[in-house]
DNA sequence: CGTGCATATTGACATCTGTCAATATCGATG
DNA sequence: CATCGATATTGACAGATGTCAATATGCACG
């Protein structure tokens, strides 16, 4: 059997759903989905894991060269990056003995219209 | 004298100050910075509090008109907006027996800024 | 096939966070 | 000034979160 579709929306689907924050209020059910995404994103390694794997080379960077920019252990980069896996700002690709870590800039610019745009 | 300035820095100073995170890597301080703005945000009541105040005619809200909105004591809904206006993303200013808040729109924009925008 | 690396998982711990009940504050108004 | 209604503060508590040391997993290469 192929992989079965995700119970749980993807991060485009569930910030696709909404108009931004200022044109009309959220829902509860859309607070609820969305709250995680912010979540992942609200804490100061995880945004700088994300930016460095946002404007790394390519838009994609190694564990390997991540783990070096942190004064902190691996296992721990290794939860910050699993949650921004599971939260789905990031995607994971393995290749070799490496992993390869890829921002979902659709997830970002989904977020980004919600929180910003004042309906021009 | 006027009002000190301010120790902290502004939402507005706090979120000008970087380029979208996926343009160059965030700098521990950077991000330090911001990941209090979104930890205030990351939260489905406050999501739908900033949501409310934002979307409301007049673009601001009494208090009085969201402690309805929840089935949350009215204790709980100060809480939360009092993080959101610790933050900077919600202004405060009492009027009578009333306090009405309203949304940073130029907070929330910041951050849109930093999360989004793929540098077209 | 066993040894070595790169990454992930587990378990433990201290700290932070959301919530409520109780209480305080503070302006308006009789 | 006594009271009332709107909002904030305090204190307590259960549950979530960030971190590490120890350990597991799994690929590559001799």
């Amino acid at each position: 059997m192929s992989k079965s579709v995700a119970l749980t929306l993807t991060p485009v689907q569930t910030v696709a759903c909404c108009s931004p924050l200022s044109s009309e209020p959220l829902s509860q059910d859309s607070a609820e989905r969305i709250a995680p995404l912010l979540k992942a994103l609200a804490d100061p390694v995880r945004l700088r894991l994300l930016s460095l794997v946002a404007s790394h080379e390519g838009g994609e960077a190694c564990v390997c060269d991540l783990n070096d920019a942190f004064a902190l252990s691996q296992p721990t980069i290794s939860h910050h990056l699993k949650v921004l896996h599971e939260a789905g700002l990031l995607d994971r690709e393995k290749r070799g003995v490496w992993v390869y870590y890829r921002a979902r800039s659709d997830a970002l610019a989904g977020l980004a219209g919600l929180i910003g745009s004042t309906t021009p």
